[in-house]
DNA sequence: ATAAATTTAGACAGCCTTGTCTAATCCGTC
DNA sequence: GACGGATTAGACAAGGCTGTCTAAATTTAT
């Protein structure tokens, strides 16, 4: 039961390397132990660095844990704004465009090394700390789908898509990209790039029989027939 | 931070009585606290239940935990194999009908206590005990997805839709019944019944115009006008 | 009513964890 | 090379938890 101890490669140099390595220790091991299973010299371990280092950094166990979620929140939802900025507004082939948008959200925000950390941690600690997650729901969920939801309208009045609710078409769009990694995402695991890619690839085609312009401009070429 | 500690109602009476207060406690508990957090007092008095009679019925917390894993998995399965049976294989409405399953299959299944309570466990503690969460893998989705399948594709041959791949239609539609659940269910919170009734009304009707028949036998009644 | 089985409260040892303290050491800078 | 801040190992007290044990009380079956 109990997990290696080895210092995790080289030890760090500087204050602020310090600083960086117990924050990417912790969130590991709260992660993999929950927050009552983690124990300080597991992270301290893992840092590659001594106890009273954490200590002097973050004062507390759950300083340190709420620093923690609030790092994690902020770069998740960084890495979604950045995604979003890069959805296809002027698409010259939907589909493989509305895809290939499907896999990056999915690879640089959801399956990512910080995106499964914050998932986790909001799933198993969410309850215990609602004002935490409160406020992660408001900066994240609440601000990034209805960004979301404005893309797709603008696509949908472009003449691109025929949708009535973009908030409900956004909520489903990302459901649908996702609809094959529900349970390794349960199990905590990551999926290959090719499982995202398969997810993503029927996640959209399924979107677009439900929202794509019957009659497009010029006719759809991309059917359900395409390979994977 | 501590929770309270009045017995749960009525002191239970026998063996067997005494035996499931303490799978409901420990459930609860564990669910609540996840398996580190949560200590034996705690389950003893939610139970009304002293200490040693859990070590009387379950040996050790680890074996009392994986029993609660079983169970549960048990329990959801039997659940969710009686809801798939309701599965309308002869619709009249097909949109109302498929609504209807899903919102049933939301509310029994994924929604109630045994449903709630599986799913954190196997979120919280599903990377410390592979083989017991590979188990619910095959039990679970492993049995109940190709179930869902088998009944698309007959709706599907019965000419009532239009679909390639049965599989990836199952997980989809589970998918969009549950597009608007996502976020409460991270955060433990339970959907009030008009949420699960919104998320599987938009959901099915988005899974109609996927994979709906374009000229059915009796023209497409309910279109995306219907009211909520 | 009596006997057997179960449950109970409480005490207990052993272990683990948190957070503090100290004295020695490291590191970059002047 | 000497200084000052940061870091380190290690010891430490206080407290929590598990799992065991006991003797008494309670329940159930006979």
């Amino acid at each position: 039961m109990k997990h290696d101890v080895s210092p995790d490669s080289i030890p760090p140099r500087g204050h602020e390397a310090k600083r960086a390595s117990i924050m990417d220790a912790a969130g590991e091991v709260f992660c993999r132990e929950s927050f009552a299973g983690a124990n300080i010299d597991m992270i301290a371990a893992e840092a590659g660095v001594s106890r009273q280092t954490i200590y002097n950094h973050h004062g507390d166990k759950e300083k340190l844990f709420v620093a923690i979620v609030r790092d994690l929140t902020e770069r998740c939802n960084a890495g979604i704004f950045a995604t979003i900025s890069t959805f296809p507004d002027q698409p010259k082939d939907l589909e493989a465009d509305l895809i290939a948008f499907a896999v990056r959200m999915n690879r640089n925000c959801i399956c990512n090394r910080d995106g499964k950390f914050l998932r986790k941690l909001i799933q198993t600690e969410g309850e215990r700390y609602p004002e935490l997650f409160a406020e992660w729901r408001e900066q994240g969920p609440g601000r990034t789908w209805p960004a979301i939801a404005a893309r797709f309208a603008r696509l949908a009045h472009a003449g691109f898509l025929d949708i009535e609710d973009p908030d409900v078409a956004a909520r489903q769009f990302l459901a649908l990209a996702n609809a094959e990694l529900q349970t390794t995402f349960m199990l905590g695991g990551t999926p290959t790039d090719d499982e995202v890619l398969q997810s993503a690839t029927h996640g959209v085609r399924t979107f677009l029989r439900a929202f794509g312009k019957r009659q497009p401009a010029d006719a759809q070429k991309h059917s359900a027939l395409a390979g994977a």
